[in-house]
DNA sequence: AATGTATGAATAAACATTCATTCATTAATA
DNA sequence: TATTAATGAATGAATGTTTATTCATACATT
C-alpha cells in the first residue's frame, strides 16, 4: 500500500505517461466533426462516423468530450468566441472609425469562408440551428462590443441616431456570414467569393447604419 | 378476380368510404409536424412525437406519407412553392414597379410572420438546413420569376445594371426571412415585428438593388 | 357483410455510450 | 544493456436505448 502510493506519486512527479499522447488526434477529431457535419447534415451525422472520418476510435472520443453535443458544442462556441475576440481588437484598433472595423471584419470573414470552407460551413449551419445556442455571458459580451461600436459610430456621425443594437447586431454577424455563404453554394460551386465583396457588403452594411429611420 | 376487380371499381364509382376520413387529421399532422420541428429541432423531431402531438397513431402518418423525410419535404415544398406563387401574382399586377412589388412581398412575409408564427418559423429552419433543398425545377422557376423583376426595375431604373439575379433573390428571400425571424426572437421574446420593419426592409433592399457597385 | 380507416404493439435497424481488454511507453531493476 | 513491472492511451465489441417503419387486428360506415 505505502510502496504502491509513494510509486504512483513518484511516476506522477516524473511526469510518467504511459504512452505519448497523439496530439494530432484532438485535431482530427475537430477537423473530421466539421466535415462530417458539413457532407451529411448534424442530423445524420453519428459518432461513428466522425470517429472514422478522423482514424480514431469511437470510444476515443468519449475521452475527449463527454458526448456528441458537448462536441459540436465546443466547436461552435470557440468560434463564437473567436469572432467576439477579433472585433473586440478591430475595435481598440480603429477606436473612432466603424467604416475601418466593419470593412477588416469583412474582409476577415470572406477570407476564413475562402481559406477554411469546412469550418466557415460548420459555423453557418450551427448559426441557424435552434439547438445549439451560446449561453447568455458570450451574447451579453457581444451586445457590450457592439454598444462600443454603436457609440464610435455615433460620434463620428456613421451610424444614424434610430438604430439600435439589434439591427447593428444582425447585419454585422448574420447577413455578412448568410451573404457569403449563399454566393459559394449557390454560385455552381464556383468560389466567386473575392475583394469586391468586402466593398459590396461594406457599403450595404455602411449604408442601412448611417439611414435614420 | 373479375369479381374482386368489379367491386373495386363499383366502390370507387360509388364513392364507398368504409369510414369517414377524418380530414382534419391531414391539418393536425401538418400543424403537429411543424410545431414539433420548431419547438425541438429537427435532429430531435421523432415520429412518435409528431403523432402524439396531432392525436393521431404512429402508423397513421405511413398512410399520408411515405415517411419522415417525405413528410417534412412536403410541407418545406409547398411553402416555397406558395412564396413563388405570390411574387407571381405580385409580379402580373405591378408589371412596372419594383418598389410595388417588393413592398407588398415584405409585408406578406411580416405578415405571415406574426399570423402563422409556427409555419413561419418552421419554413426558416429548413431554409438554412442542407438536408432539405429544392429541386432544379422549383429553382429555375424562381430564377425566372427574378429575371422577370430584374427587368421592370432595369426599366424603371429602380435596379442597378450590374445587379445580378442571386443579388436580388438572396435580398428578397434570405435577408426579409432572415432579419424578421431575428428580431422575433431575440427581441426577449416580445414580438416587435410591425409595419416600420416593413419600411425598413424595403428601403434597405431597394437602396442595395439600385446601387452600381 | 363488405370494405376501407385507423390503431398501436412488434420489429428491425441505427445509434450513443460504456468498458473489458490490448498496446505502447517509461522507470526500475539486475 | 536487457528485462520486467507499472501505467495510462486507445480500441472496438457489447450494451441498452431510441427510432422509423410495418402489419395483424379492430373499428366504423354503407
Amino acid at each position: 500500500m505505502n510502496e504502491c502510493l509513494f510509486i504512483h506519486l513518484h511516476s506522477i512527479l516524473k511526469g510518467v505517461m504511459a504512452r505519448k499522447i497523439d496530439n494530432d488526434k484532438l485535431v482530427r477529431i475537430k477537423k473530421a466533426t466539421m466535415k462530417t457535419i458539413v457532407d451529411r447534415g448534424i442530423e445524420k451525422t453519428t459518432i461513428a462516423m466522425i470517429a472514422k472520418n478522423a482514424n480514431v476510435s469511437g470510444g476515443y472520443l468519449y475521452r475527449l468530450y463527454s458526448g456528441k453535443q458537448a462536441l459540436i458544442d465546443e466547436l461552435y462556441f470557440d468560434k463564437v468566441v473567436s469572432i467576439n475576440n477579433e472585433l473586440e481588437i478591430l475595435i481598440n484598433s480603429n477606436p473612432t472609425s466603424v467604416t475601418a472595423i466593419v470593412t477588416a471584419f469583412i474582409k476577415n470573414r470572406i477570407n476564413y469562408a475562402v481559406n477554411k470552407p469546412e469550418a466557415s460551413k460548420f459555423y453557418y449551419q450551427l448559426l441557424h440551428n435552434n439547438n445549439f445556442k451560446v449561453d447568455k455571458s458570450l451574447k451579453e459580451r457581444n451586445l457590450l462590443l457592439i454598444e462600443n461600436l454603436k457609440s464610435i459610430g455615433q460620434k463620428s456621425g456613421e451610424i444614424g441616431k434610430n438604430i439600435n443594437i439589434l439591427q447593428i447586431h444582425f447585419h454585422l454577424f448574420i447577413y455578412v456570414v448568410d451573404y457569403i455563404n449563399f454566393k459559394k453554394v449557390n454560385n455552381f460551386g464556383i468560389e466567386t467569393i473575392n475583394n469586391n465583396d468586402v466593398i459590396y457588403l461594406t457599403e450595404n452594411i455602411l449604408n442601412i447604419l448611417k439611414k435614420d429611420n
